[in-house]
DNA sequence: TATTCTCATCGTAATAGTACGATAATAGAA
DNA sequence: TTCTATTATCGTACTATTACGATGAGAATA
């Protein structure tokens, strides 16, 4: 997306950018619910269920991966990916904490 | 970022990813931050605050109108951002009941 | 009317993201 | 060792996003 000068920016907000992340395509939103409801977990299962190519849901894995929201445990030939919890729950209390500070009444 | 084939997801799986969006970059948390916080709503307030272009973040805000999450009431020759709160709670409960959904117990 | 203030939009440049086919890498099985 | 199965990575094409300067639009005021 260009370039977006993360350095003007708090951790925090960095943080919350990053963990969105991992919820702003809905290739991966359907990637993380099939794992945090355990409906698969083997590589090839998501590639048979997600209509994408292999190596288009390998790199969602990825980047998944890289947020550090799920872990990849190699099990060879397969690999199976599982929700980290500790990630899981950083951005339960994250995404939590941001939405209900919400001061109401009106300045306009 | 590329194509995405919103067609092949679910309608909610797709909202998920749009209202992540919304917080999926530092400087859209931080104007998100502001307005939740009351601390500003002028759009030049926020420009002032912000180490941004007048212009980034004024595109900045039309995305976040775009998702919906904010509201610009115009209050010539100034326009007042707030929280659209329907929105805002449809966010909550949304990332509520992702992040709450996680079977435990180990697959591998 | 001309000016000023505030904000939106346009145009542009550069980077990031999405998707896929082809190919490489890895380890177990034959 | 050779083959097979599974996944990662590479290369490529195309679209989306980010950022900014410049310009336009709108309304109040001089």
């Amino acid at each position: 997306m260009g370039v977006t000068k993360t350095e003007i920016f708090t951790v925090e907000q960095n943080r919350v950018a990053e963990l969105a992340k991992a919820f702003a395509h809905p290739a991966r939103v359907a990637i993380l619910q099939l794992l945090a409801r355990k409906k698969a977990c083997i590589c090839g299962d998501l590639v048979d269920v997600l209509p994408l190519a292999q190596a288009t849901v390998s790199q969602h894995l990825k980047e998944l991966k890289r947020i550090g929201i799920i872990r990849g445990d190699i099990d060879p030939p397969r690999v199976c990916y599982c929700i980290n919890e500790p990630v899981w729950e950083e951005a339960r209390q994250v995404f939590g904490k941001l939405l209900d500070t919400l001061m109401v009444a009106g300045c306009c």
